[in-house]
DNA sequence: TTGAAAGCGTTACCAT
DNA sequence: ATGGTAACGCTTTCAA
């Protein structure tokens, strides 16, 4: 016979020791109970779930990918929380893994060290994958990572040579974009306001933006360099683009955020938007929907990210280790009222470029 | 002699028997090199750190919380990722937490079913702690979380009849400041938007503003319900208001975003503010502070209250189990220029109710 | 279908 | 100061 154990310790947890003492069965029981592929019976089931109920007994998660080496947490790298774009993705991220079964565990890169502080920490919660938003990435992260086997998906952003996955927006598409919808739009004085001066995401909605328009003649465009992608930026770098003299007729600034506070430092000068300067933005936040701004832009295709940063985590079932891959997303070219035809010119001459109407 | 183990496992991991066996010493040693309090000489310690970093050891942190029962991970329920308030309240706690070598495990509560949903999956993480800061809070649920021994705070919120600790703003006091400060600029017909009907932050703001009006001889005040705190519901909120016909000549909304959207509204129907109407808002999120905006705010005392979760939490070493309790921090009247003297009134007749001058 | 036992990687206690 | 060993709560063989 078999001579229990002795009976419970003094924390409040309950484990499946006792619930397999409440049923007189053993404990490898209670632990099939809960696993969906095990085999055991109907019957035998349901009293485990009656007897859990009753004790308050969940499975220890934290036990259990001790052995199953899965915890079902992702951890999130996000740089600035206070820019309305991180904050959608990381809303959009979250509810996609939560739907998945994967849990979030949030880190903020902002803090002393970068990256480099956060990662051995981040590593030691043994979490299913790793989604960087932000942040320089180097070589010798993306070794570590791979020697643990973690999977490592880039969101917004990639390394060119670096063996690491990426998703992101197609951000050249999108600036080329924006291109064809200002020129034919009749401006031909245009601006691109740059955020982080090493950003890819900037760089190349840039490069887009200006070879774009070198397609239709327009060899010249100013380029402001912001700094990095804030309000208080945007509005300093409109302020400078104004100071300069030969105000633009249209400006492209390389995030929303960005593109708000150059519409706000624009009317305080006292120009009408969209009359006497045409502002686009990129990112579609919800603040770029609002009547005041109305900001014509560039909207991330926020969910078919999140489901390709799910597959390329391989966090589903049949977790296939895939090959680092970059995927591009094309966004859509949302028409609002910040941007409109020259001054003077019949308005919206072609809609051709225009690929989705307004929302 | 002793059998040395099988060698690695198939996978990446390398744990503190690798470790152990290149240096030649018991596994115990390792553990011991990684924790602060035991007695290793110092020597020791250096061999295991250079070992350990040469192998790219780090340890499991899932495994040690079996034993130490302590995660180091702290759950943060949010409602609604979309308001500037809730993503800064998360950004300063998570900054908090981090500080503490805590980690966040986020939980968006506006998915299907709730809170009620959600905690179980969350305490099967075994989280030291729970932080809410939205959503319902059923006494079963404080049930539970009681017998786990799992602390939980309320954030922003908090729900009389329930055994719970919370830590909120003191909304009640913040809208007296409110009334007192419009009071003082001459405005007698005052107007309250509410946010969600039941939510005790609305409620105490509400209450506060109302009565501190009767201080005044102010008896009468529009109470519009928006609904919810949103963006949208503020604005259609501000058009009601003018649709009933005797627009107030000043306007407290429960919330920022909401004040934020009112002002659009007024401003997108001719009004100008603070000229023909003051509004005013709670929260200071960084929106309020923009230009367009400029909106006079009670401002959250953010960083005392993250400091208070965390002390309520007793997640700090002497775990004192603290009796519930709810702490109220006094917010701070941030004057900006969406409020101002009655129309044809000299301009700010007193200033003592402000108690902080504007940033 | 069920039970017993061997881990998973760590800490903590007992020896030495 | 260091080594051995028993937990921690679970999953997963292997037997029955």
């Amino acid at each position: 016979m078999k001579v229990s154990k002795p009976g419970r310790r003094g924390s409040g947890r309950i484990t499946a020791e006792d619930v397999a003492r409440r049923l007189g069965v053993s404990q490898s029981t209670i632990s099939r109970a809960f696993s969906p592929s095990a085999s055991i019976s109907e019957n035998m089931k349901k009293r485990v779930a009656s007897a859990a109920l009753e004790l308050g007994y969940q499975p220890n998660v934290i036990a259990r990918s001790l052995i199953t080496r899965r915890t079902d947490i992702v951890a999130i790298v996000i740089g600035n929380l206070v820019d309305p774009f991180y904050t959608t993705l990381l809303r959009i991220l979250t509810e996609r893994l939560q739907a998945s079964g994967k849990q979030t565990l949030l880190f903020s890169s902002s803090q002393a060290g970068g990256l480099d502080a956060i990662l051995p920490t981040l590593l030691q919660y043994q979490v299913d994958g790793i989604v960087i938003t932000s942040a320089a990435v180097s070589s010798d992260m993306v070794r570590i990572c791979a020697k643990r086997e973690t999977p490592v998906v880039l969101l917004n952003r990639y390394v060119p040579g670096i063996e690491i996955s990426a998703v992101s927006c197609d951000n050249v598409e999108g600036g080329r974009q924006m291109a064809r919808y200002l020129v034919e739009l009749g401006h031909e004085r245009l601006a691109f306001v740059s955020g982080q001066p090493d950003a890819s995401t900037s760089l190349d909605r840039q490069q887009g933006f200006i070879s774009e328009l070198a397609q239709y003649g327009i060899s010249s465009c100013v380029i402001e360099q912001a700094g990095e992608y804030s309000y208080e930026a945007g509005y300093e770098a409109a302020l400078r683009l104004m100071r300069s003299g030969n105000v633009p007729d249209g400006v492209f600034f390389a995030s929303d955020i960005m593109a708000i506070g150059g519409m706000d430092a624009f009317r305080a000068k006292g120009l009408s938007i969209p009359h006497d300067i045409s502002v686009v933005g990129f990112n579609d936040v919800p603040l770029a929907a609002w009547p005041t701004y109305s900001l014509t832009t560039v909207r991330h295709p926020w969910e078919e990210m999140a489901d390709s940063v799910v597959e390329m985590l391989g966090l589903d079932a049949g977790a296939t280790p895939k090959k680092a891959t970059t995927q591009l997303i094309p966004g859509a070219l949302i028409q609002r009222s910040s941007a409109g035809p020259r001054s003077g010119q019949a308005p919206r001459p072609f809609a051709r470029s225009a690929r989705h109407g307004p929302q």
